[in-house]
DNA sequence: TATGAATGAGGATTCATTCAT
DNA sequence: TATGAATGAATCCTCATTCAT
């Protein structure tokens, strides 16, 4: 009778991930209150009740959300950084690089990713620790730059909350207008303009 | 007889602007599904049935908040503009500053523009309206500078964008654990060396 | 100072009657909780607040619409009455054909009457008071009608109370298909042949 | 999956009964905006939500109250028609009897016919052609009399009219005063006479 | 007396959450 | 485990009425 328990974990993955993929959606598009948990049942093709299989209340959803994107985002940072031959400046554009790109990919759970969850401490915990290990990961590769004497910066754990911010901004009314190319390279040069040692060759 | 416009903008100006200002305590500390028009009104030490003589609902008090604030802050960005003894550098400091302090005290500001869509079209134009004069102003100011020689820039349109990005990412679970000045001071310097002409002299 | 109360009494009164009309049209087109006080106070061209002068408040408005309305048709039927040369079967005619175009003529007024107040005690004696007259009026007719040996009905007192019914459903969706004169027409033979002695002549 | 049809109609047939008769019960002896629809919900045995499910709003359960008692009454009233056993007279006996019985359960019936312009298109041509068919019942009863020489009318379909409004008129403030069982007899006497062939038997 | 802004009790409606099936 | 009908606490909003001007 229980021979497919393993085989349920994975539908029950798959349905966790339908679940969270249509909830960003919406929580992309409305701000919170107006998401009604009948409308993300819908559009997840799910009873409402199933909600409640997978998460404790919306809340938990929202912070899911939140959670599970920004991880896949970090997970895919790592997956480059790893490669050590790559040196500050290199890390540094790949980290930007890949935050528009994944960014582009699924704007909606982006989008979300920037409100600030003024709730629980419980859950923002998980979440803020999240957070650091973002920050924490840009500010190590500044850090490297500056031992290195590439870059200069007085307080790489502030740029690195700048990053986002960046990407955030340009994508806000923007996605349509700009060249995506275009707004890469100039982030891109702006950032490097910042922090990059100007190297007065006298 | 004479009709009051449906505008609901008249009325008792300093009543409307008592209820601006309790609301606006109040959104700022919490999310919106969370903040009651009871409390509103006790705050203001107004009936509940008042808030409806100037505002249609609790969306268009919300709304109203955010874009008097936002208003307040351009005109006053504008003031300081005016006084043309300023150069672009002193101008960008305080654009920066002004910023931040306005967003310290609005913290949801931000939140509204990802969320302006989903309201009707014409509170859209709006804000998209208030959005562009405020990009525009800071783009002038970028502008200048360069027509001074004393910035280098080849968006200036786009940075004029990061620049809210830079002030929302700093506050974004900021706010307790970093000093406001430090933040202040660092996202000067930042921009600055992002955009100032390297006076590389041999 | 005081020189133009008796004109101030006269102008109160055309006010007074300003309200009733406006009010009338509405509560005879729309449910009661359906009538703001608001739109009858601009439709009266009138503030708020002057209802309150003239009327104790939304019921006391409500009855007073069905009240003068009603007063002003019996006043109407009571002159046509008072000449005694018109036996029985013309005065029935008149009632039915005075009834019928007062309805006509104003046609919101007329339909409000037929509701049923189901208020408080003390005005309703009033409006019953007034409806009582009417039901006389028909009623002393018969009766007249019975003693002289042309109609013959066990109950005049409830036939009487029939009559505002014929016209009623007459008008309920009818107005626009049926001719009047057929309409009046048809209710007159329709109440004759009912109380009218069949004068079987053999 | 399968997703309910939006217009409510399925569910639990029985508890939307049930919620209707409650309702019945008290929208027949208050007006509309006196009865609370927590009185209703409680009066059901229902949660205040479990209303919205069946009806769209308060409104809404208000004309289906009316709807489904005047669809009962038709239904009824066609069931004794059906058996042809009974003659012309018979059935308008009939007709009167139970519309009387019916208008004493729902003396509030009669005021939707006035109100019901002021609500949508949809719902005032479903009434209208309830209204219609009831109209139609009469009238052929009518008609059947007519062509079987036992009434004599010019305009049945006028006559079909004048029923309900007897009903009404008889209900008006008389509810209290007069015994039903007299006012059914003395309107069939009315009617009949009305439209009864003389029979001069020479 | 006339006004209409202010009021707040009152009630309709929403929607996250539960639970029987 | 999945479902969605049932629930009722929570709260927005209405509107008759008041009262300062």
């Amino acid at each position: 009778m229980r021979k497919v328990t393993k085989a349920m974990q994975v539908l029950d993955e798959q349905k966790r991930a339908k679940i969270l993929t249509a909830a960003a959606k919406l929580f992309a598009t409305q701000p919170f209150h107006k998401v009604l948990l009948s409308d993300v049942a819908e559009a997840a093709s799910v009873g409402k009740g199933t909600l409640y299989t997978y998460f404790k209340n919306k809340e938990d959803l929202y912070l899911s959300v939140l959670y599970s994107g920004f991880s896949r985002l970090i997970h895919c940072l790592r997956d480059r950084m790893d490669e050590e031959a790559y040196g500050p400046e290199e890390n540094m554009e790949v980290v930007i690089r890949e935050t528009i790109r994944f960014a582009y990919q699924t704007p909606h759970l982006f989008e979300v990713m920037r409100t600030v969850p003024s709730w629980g401490p419980v859950e923002r915990a998980k979440w803020d620790a999240k957070r650091r290990e973002f920050k924490d990961l840009i500010e190590s590769i500044i850090c490297r730059g500056i031992s290195q004497g590439i870059f200069i910066d007085p307080h790489p754990e502030l740029t690195a909350r700048y990053i986002p911010g960046f990407v955030r901004s340009a994508l806000i009314d923007g996605i349509e207008t700009i060249d995506r190319e275009a707004l890469t390279d100039h982030i891109l040069r702006f950032v490097k303009a910042a922090i990059t040692v100007k190297e007065d060759v006298c």
